[in-house]
RNA sequence: GCCCAGAUAGCUCAGUCGGUAGAGCAGUGGACUGAAAAUCCUCGUGUCGGUGGUUCGAUUCCGCCUCUGGGCA
């Protein structure tokens, strides 16, 4: 029989952590995180990351999983979050991954295989500099010779997206609409029990704006700031970071302290709209509404009633 | 108190030589298969401040009123 593991997902600032905690706490379960900033070390303010007195003495896996200059993806999340969810199993405890990747959380759920080439980061910018000297279209254009599927999903526009594709085909020799194809084809190794934590928007809202007050309260220029000066070539996927990039404009001076937080909390507004789009896609989410559940207790005993129906506890 | 300039989408504003209006931002819905906190697509009706007049017709022209900003006393 399958062995189950719940998975808390959510848009920013919806109390993933705090309730992924409780659970934990109440049926002997340890966390993983999913959430595609929270790997890198020394990010700490501006990832929202769970400092140590908020972790419940519940152990936590996939946070500070790599240093800020190294590059990290789905693939190698599959591949260490399975390994986790293995070891929290044997020891006879329920694993609970909690995070806002909706990538992440897809790739585990649906056992998704990635294909076996990894990415060429000089072919990327090779193509890169074709599109930049002859236009997204002509791009484009290439990608419909060798795989059209994959061109008329992929807008001409989504530069990165028609880059990948045939990145994608030019390592393999396979289009990537057939390792698309191929890719879910083995069944998931657990039960996944999806549960979606879900806000009124003005409300979400407010929070993220509170929480970004609250970040910059915390040192998060600071960090931003100690990040520059370390040895570490923060160039690569760490300065995406919600935070980062927008703290950067205003230490170089690119913009005043003011318009980089205005900057800062709008960007995470739309980042929390694109994780529901995500989320609302996922069927298999049952979604608890955490205004009419004021309380943690609340929220959690009702997960809890859900998963204890299901009888896996 | 007087003079001048404004009042149009949630915000900043453009515009209609009189035929009921459109940009940017904000926001919305969506896509997503090795960078995903990334990347990309879609969506623009509002008493044109109020009131009276001229007119077939006024948001547009004229009068008065209200409010806002600036100047003079």
């Amino acid at each position: 029989m399958k062995k189950s593991v719940i998975v808390i997902v959510g848009p920013t600032a919806s109390g993933k952590t705090a309730t992924a905690v409780k659970l934990a706490q109440m049926i002997n379960g340890e966390i993983i995180s999913a959430d595609s900033m929270q790997v890198y070390r020394y990010m700490d303010i501006g990832t929202a990351k769970p400092a140590p007195e908020e972790m419940g003495g519940i152990k936590h896996y996939l946070l500070d999983e790599v240093y800020p200059d190294e590059l990290f993806s789905v693939v190698r999340f599959k591949e260490l979050a399975e390994n986790y969810i293995g070891e929290i199993l044997k020891n006879n405890k329920v694993p609970i991954v909690a995070g806002g990747t909706g990538q992440y959380i897809s790739s585990l759920v649906y056992n998704i295989q990635f294909s076996e080439m990894a990415a060429d980061w000089g072919l990327r910018m090779e193509l890169e500099n074709i599109a930049k000297a002859k236009g997204n279209e002509y791009l484009h254009k290439e990608l419909e010779k060798i795989d059209p599927i994959a061109a008329e999903k992929i807008h001409f526009n989504n530069r990165k997206r028609v880059i990948r594709a045939i990145e994608v085909f030019k390592l393999t020799g396979k289009p990537i609409t057939y390792h698309e194809m191929v890719s879910r084809s083995e069944m998931p190794e657990h039960d996944f029990i999806l549960f979606g934590l879900k806000t009124d928007r003005k409300k979400l809202y407010e929070r993220i704006d509170k929480r970004v007050d609250l970040m910059l309260e915390k040192g998060l220029i600071e960090e931003v700031r100690t990040l520059l000066k370390s040895k570490y070539d923060i160039g690569k996927t760490s300065l995406q970071g919600l935070g980062y990039k927008e703290i950067l404009y205003y230490l170089r001076g690119l913009s005043s302290l003011d318009d980089s937080i205005k900057l800062l909390k709008r960007n995470t507004r739309r980042y929390a709209k694109r994780q529901l789009t995500w989320f609302n896609a996922m069927k298999e989410i049952k979604w608890i509404n955490v205004d009419y559940n004021k309380s943690l207790e609340e929220i959690v005993k009702n997960i809890y009633k859900y998963i204890a129906s299901t009888g896996i506890i």
